[in-house]
DNA sequence: TCTGGGGTCCTACTCCTT
DNA sequence: TCTGAAGGAGTAGGACCC
């Protein structure tokens, strides 16, 4: 084990509810939520306030509204938070060039590798000075753990929040974990934690005692053997600046059960074709196309297929996604549907066969369709409730996916809408997302607090301003417009009038 | 109104090849 | 030619994390 506690865990309070905050003036000491706001969205993150009614983060949405009906919900605005995290990320590697980051609010740091510390002293003094040129460039904070191992500088860390530094001085882990819960470590969630109660382990201490052997029978070998070590404070994992992503996947969830084949077909395509997106934007292809199905009981299956070489073909994810659902029993409904790439290679050696095929299927399922179509009304008869665009039934509750603005696409923009026969359509209502930029031609910049009932209430306000006040308008009042974010810290907005 | 989305890792099993 | 063992690839499911 390292002698010094140069590895620095970074974790960000809050952080997203911390953005909002900081973004929102208004919303400052206030309970804040963000997450899905759909039938079936869950909290992504709450703020310290909002937690003190119960919320908390994978809490369904539903819910949390009962423990704090007078909390802000808003939808995640991942490009903003992207961007802070980008600033965040940029100061840690001054610190060093082995940055490990383990998601928008995480990271790990070697410090000693940076040659910025090399003793508790300067561990401590760096972990300072970064939570202050953190609250400096950002306005936000954050928490610091450090310690000899990325595992206990995790521990610290959580120890340390909200807006905490924790540092485990080497030769103490062991005295410090002892009589924590066993849930403190990583890897134990909800069912080894369960496992390991009903065996009479419930801290960190009475894992050590237990002996590796015992562990290994309970939990299985690689597992195991992990929360031994970890128990014993013992941890050698390296940090990695660089992790090669391994899949690449895109699900939606349905704010109704999908019952209709056809419906699900077209949906599974659709994904299909956003996992692609995502897979070229990512400069990957991958040879392993897996089909995901959560059933109306919550049930979940996989189901996979491996090409002979890797694609970024949409085409050929489409086909064999297609072939993979026919494998399928929606019978019941269907609540989420995904699509995913794995096995990823940063080249693309063509499935020659598999296109050929793909191109050929697809001719012949597009022949198909035009002839269903020109036989009558017969399938889309078979759409049932889920067919009709007007309810917005069956609408994937994807507000806590990226690109956080979704919100605002019009119905007929959004996926899910239903397919709409050849009739022209009238042109959709505007919507607003509650937490979404906007900018008006008189008032400047502000947010969405809430719309409804062909409103939408908007408060004006920005970074750096003094709480601002708030007017309502018409969805379509032409004065109007989504903007983007503002940066947290800095000048205000120079399009305030 | 129960339960998101995007990942990683591990285990168990089957099938195929050597 | 048949049989069994070993190992790898593919597949499916589950736990966990943020």
């Amino acid at each position: 084990m390292r002698a010094a506690p140069t590895i620095l865990h970074l974790d960000m309070d809050a952080f997203y509810a911390s953005v909002e905050q900081a973004s929102k003036p208004s919303l400052r000491g206030k309970a804040v939520i963000v997450g899905g706001l759909g039938p079936r969205g869950v909290v992504a993150t709450a703020s310290y306030e909002a937690r003190r009614f119960g919320v908390h983060s994978a809490m369904p949405t539903a819910q949390a509204r009962r423990l704090c009906p007078n909390g802000a919900y808003l939808i995640p605005r991942f490009r903003l938070y992207q961007a802070v995290s980008e600033v965040v990320m940029g100061l840690l590697r001054e610190l060093s060039p082995l940055v490990e980051p383990l998601s928008l609010d995480e990271a790990f740091v070697d410090l000693e590798a940076g040659g910025t510390a090399f003793d508790s002293e300067s561990a401590r003094e760096t972990g300072e000075r970064l939570r202050a040129d953190i609250r400096a460039a950002t306005g936000l904070s954050g928490s610091v753990g450090l310690a000899g191992s990325k595992m206990l500088a995790k521990v610290a860390s959580e120890e340390a929040k909200p807006a905490g530094l924790l540092l485990i001085e080497p030769g103490t882990e062991r005295e410090l974990l002892a009589p924590m819960s066993v849930r403190t470590l990583p890897g134990v969630g909800p069912v080894t934690g369960e496992h390991l109660r009903r065996a009479g382990i419930t801290t960190v201490g009475e894992l050590a005692e237990a002996g590796e052997d015992e562990l290994v029978r309970m939990v299985g070998r690689s597992h195991g053997v992990g929360l031994y070590r970890m128990a014993l404070g013992l941890d050698d994992r390296p940090v990695v600046a660089e992790r090669d992503a391994k899949s690449v996947s895109v699900e939606d969830t349905f704010d109704v059960d999908l019952h209709d084949r056809v419906r699900i077909r077209t949906e599974v395509q659709r994904l299909a074709d956003r996992c692609v997106q995502r897979l070229r934007g990512s400069g990957h292809s991958g040879r392993t196309i897996v089909l995901k199905v959560r059933r109306y009981d919550f049930s979940t299956l996989t189901r996979s297929e491996t090409l002979r070489g890797p694609t970024d073909d949409p085409a050929v994810v489409r086909e064999a996604a297609a072939r993979l659902l026919e494998a399928v029993d929606t019978t019941g409904g269907v609540r989420l549907l995904g699509v995913g790439v794995t096995g990823l290679a940063d080249y693309t050696q063509e499935d020659l066969f598999a296109q050929s095929m793909a191109a050929e299927e697809a001719a012949a399922a597009e022949a198909a369709a035009g002839a269903a179509e020109a036989a009558g009304e017969g399938a889309a008869g078979a759409v049932g409730q889920e067919g009709g665009a007007a309810t917005g039934a069956g609408a994937p509750s994807g507000s806590a996916g990226p690109g956080g603005l979704e919100g605002l696409r019009g119905p007929a923009e959004a996926p899910g809408a239903g397919g709409s026969a050849g009739e022209p359509e009238p042109a959709p209502e505007r919507r607003w997302a509650a937490g979404s930029d906007v900018l008006h031609a008189v008032h400047g910049p502000g947010w969405v607090q809430g719309s409804g009932v062909g409103r939408v209430t908007v408060r004006f306000e920005q970074p750096g301003s003094p709480p601002g006040r708030v007017r309502t308008f018409r969805v379509d009042d032409p004065e109007l417009e989504p903007s983007d974010p503002l940066p947290l810290v800095g000048q205000e907005d120079p399009r305030r009038p």
